[in-house]
DNA sequence: GGAAATCCGAGTATTTTAGTATGAATTGAA
DNA sequence: TTCAATTCATACTAAAATACTCGGATTTCC
């Protein structure tokens, strides 16, 4: 039950690219130093974005990536199912496609998945990058206090 | 974001059992054939769920697996720890031991993570054996009555 | 004793993961 | 116009995980 590297890599960049929306295109280079990701990988990760359409690059000198909507406007659903597929614990519950099985009409356990699956995607669909960005925000300013308290 | 098929098989095992649940003790093989897995491959899943307290054992001829509790005192939850580990869709917010990462304080992917981590945890936790044989009934119930109307 | 089972550890083909490597194409700026 | 920064595309690969199979030892009922 575990996401890979590409969406959890893949949401951090996106996340990074949020958190500098409206001011230029940001390189993948600058991405990857900040969230300490390998760059070239990230630029496979990106792609998917790309072909999604969640994101639009610029290319050539001063180039980069910008979302390709503000960040309300973009849920974390889209982007963890543009690098991962379908949200599935198990194939015959994919959101798209689910795999036939031959005993669908009377197995239990897919009732269990159907509703693990619909709960992460309502978790998921629930969340725009935006909102990571208010959260950002808070936490910033919880851990300024904090440190002033402490005399920092 | 998916499940593997230790979890799959072994919670339909698990749940094959529930469903012979006070009667003598279940041969794998029988489950097996029910639930059309392979014998060799579920003996693997269910030593982890014997270790884990959830299947007693009975040695020698006419032997074979009880549930350790009755079907309403086991969730879906407690079998998919057994077998797949604790619930982590990212190493970094495990149930148990989550690893540590430098980033933690300000990581704000890691605030999604938990949330559908629990979500999920919720989902597993409030399903039991025995609302999983209602379910089978119930569905038994409707394809029955569903036959009679066809003239079946 | 023999058959039916659990128990145990090793082996293995396939797939997925998590990247790396290489280089072409594009474009702003000096 | 050249250079450097950047995206874009494809191929490759080491390591790990997955999903089993196989062989045999042990236990126990009949």
């Amino acid at each position: 039950m575990r996401l890979s590297t590409r969406g959890h890599y893949g949401l951090k960049a996106m996340f990074d690219l949020a958190q500098h929306y409206g001011t230029e295109p940001i390189p993948l280079k600058s991405v990857a130093v900040r969230q300490n990701l390998s760059e070239h990988y990230l630029e496979q990760l990106i792609a998917r974005l790309r072909k999604a359409g969640l994101v639009k690059s610029v290319r050539g000198a001063q180039g980069g990536y910008i979302l390709a909507r503000e960040p309300g406007k973009i849920t974390v659903g889209e982007i963890i199912r543009a690098l991962e597929g379908p949200i599935a614990p198990v194939d015959c519950v994919k959101e798209v496609e689910p795999k036939e099985c031959n005993q669908a009409d009377y197995c239990i356990s897919r009732i269990v998945w159907t509703r693990v699956r619909d709960s992460i995607a309502e978790v998921l669909d629930s969340i725009s990058l935006a909102d990571m960005c208010r959260d950002a925000e808070k936490i910033h300013h919880q851990n300024r206090d904090f440190d002033q308290k402490r005399g920092g």
